[in-house]
DNA sequence: TCCTATGTTGTATG
DNA sequence: ACATACAACATAGG
C-alpha cells in the first residue's frame, strides 16, 4: 500500500497516542524490521516516554518522544500502522507495539520489507534530513526534473520516477497515474522527453502528490481510493479500461515493476 | 504448484 | 566514478 498518500494516512492513526506515554515497549529484536537498529536500546529509551509530534516525508514517518528520542518507521511493501485497544493481544506480524494508558501503538508488516530506525539526540537524526525535498515544496522545479532526466537519460521514464533522490514518496502506482495524465510512454528513455514532455510530467507529478494527499491521506478514519476518474481503480487487473478514452490498458513490466498504461494516449516518440 | 505483490538495496556489468 | 539492470530480501493470497 504505503506510497506518499498511505504514508500520510498512516501516520495520522497513531494520533489518539500524541501526549501518552509509553508504559512498555513489546518487540523482537531478531526482527529484520530492526536490521541495522538496536532494538533493545530502542525498547529501554522509549520505555517511560512521551510521544510528542510525528511527521511523514516521502514514504517515511517521523515520531518524536520526549527524552530526545526520535523513531522512524518505513511501511516498506505491507507494513501498517494502527492504534488499538490497551490490552489487546499482539498477532504474529506485529513488530512493535507501544503500550500506553488508552492504546497500543502497532506496527505490523507481515512481509517485512518495512523497517524501523532509531535515534537519541538534540536534533532530528540524518536518516531523517537527508530525505529529498518534497515534490510539493518549492525546490522541485521543472529544471530540477529535467536536469536529473539528463543524467539518466537512457532509463525508461517509469523507472526513474520510482528513483526517491528526486521522486521522494512516489511508488508504483503512482508513477503510472503521472505518466498516464502526462501522456507519456512509460518505457520512452528519460532522456528523449521534449521540454513540453518534461513541463506536463513535472505538473503532472504536484497534481498527483497533491490529490493523493487529500484523497488518500485525508481526515477519514478509513483509507480511501482515489476516484473512478484516474487510472487508480482500473490497474490492477488485465482488461481494464482508460477511463478518459475508454480505450484497453496494457499492463506489463517495465524497469522491472508491473506498469499499467493507455497506448491509445501514451504514445512512444521516436 | 506457480505467480503476483503499492519497496529498497547490494552486486555485477557496462 | 557513474549509470543501468536485476536478484534478493520474506510472506501471503489467488
Amino acid at each position: 500500500m504505503p506510497e506518499l498518500a498511505e504514508v500520510e494516512f498512516f501516520r495520522k492513526r497513531w494520533n489518539p497516542g500524541l501526549g501518552q506515554t509509553v508504559e512498555r515497549v513489546l518487540l523482537h529484536p531478531a526482527a529484520s524490521v530492526f536490521r541495522g537498529c538496536d532494538a533493545t536500546l530502542l525498547a529501554e529509551k522509549l520505555t517511560g516516554a512521551t510521544l510528542r509530534s510525528s511527521e511523514a516525508a516521502a514514504k517515511q514517518m517521523l515520531f518524536c518522544f520526549s527524552g530526545d528520542t526520535w523513531l522512524g518507521i518505513h511501511l516498506g511493501m505491507t507494513g501498517e500502522l494502527t492504534a488499538q485497544p490497551a490490552d489487546f493481544a499482539t498477532r504474529k506480524h506485529d513488530h512493535l507495539v507501544l503500550r500506553q494508558r488508552d492504546y497500543s501503538l502497532v506496527f505490523s508488516d507481515h512481509r517485512m520489507f518495512g523497517r524501523i530506525q532509531f535515534s537519541t539526540g538534540p536534533i532530528a537524526p540524518a536518516w531523517w534530513t537527508s530525505i529529498a525535498t518534497a515534490i510539493l515544496s518549492d525546490a522541485f522545479t521543472v529544471e530540477a526534473v529535467a536536469t536529473f532526466l539528463r543524467r539518466r537519460a537512457r532509463s525508461p521514464i517509469k523507472a526513474v520516477l520510482l528513483m526517491q533522490e528526486r521522486f521522494p514518496g512516489v511508488g508504483n502506482w503512482m508513477a503510472d497515474e503521472i505518466l498516464w495524465r502526462a501522456a507519456i510512454h512509460p518505457k520512452q528513455p528519460a532522456g528523449s522527453l521534449t521540454p513540453t514532455q518534461v513541463k506536463m510530467l513535472h505538473k503532472e507529478c504536484r497534481w498527483v502528490c497533491r490529490q493523493a494527499l487529500k484523497i488518500v491521506g485525508g481526515e477519514s478514519d478509513t483509507l480511501q481510493d482515489p476516484p473512478k476518474t484516474w487510472l487508480f481503480p482500473h490497474r490492477w487487473e488485465d482488461g481494464g479500461r482508460d477511463p478518459m478514452t475508454g480505450a484497453k490498458l496494457l499492463r506489463e513490466q517495465v524497469g522491472g515493476r508491473t506498469t499499467c498504461w493507455s497506448p491509445a494516449r501514451q504514445k512512444l516518440l521516436g
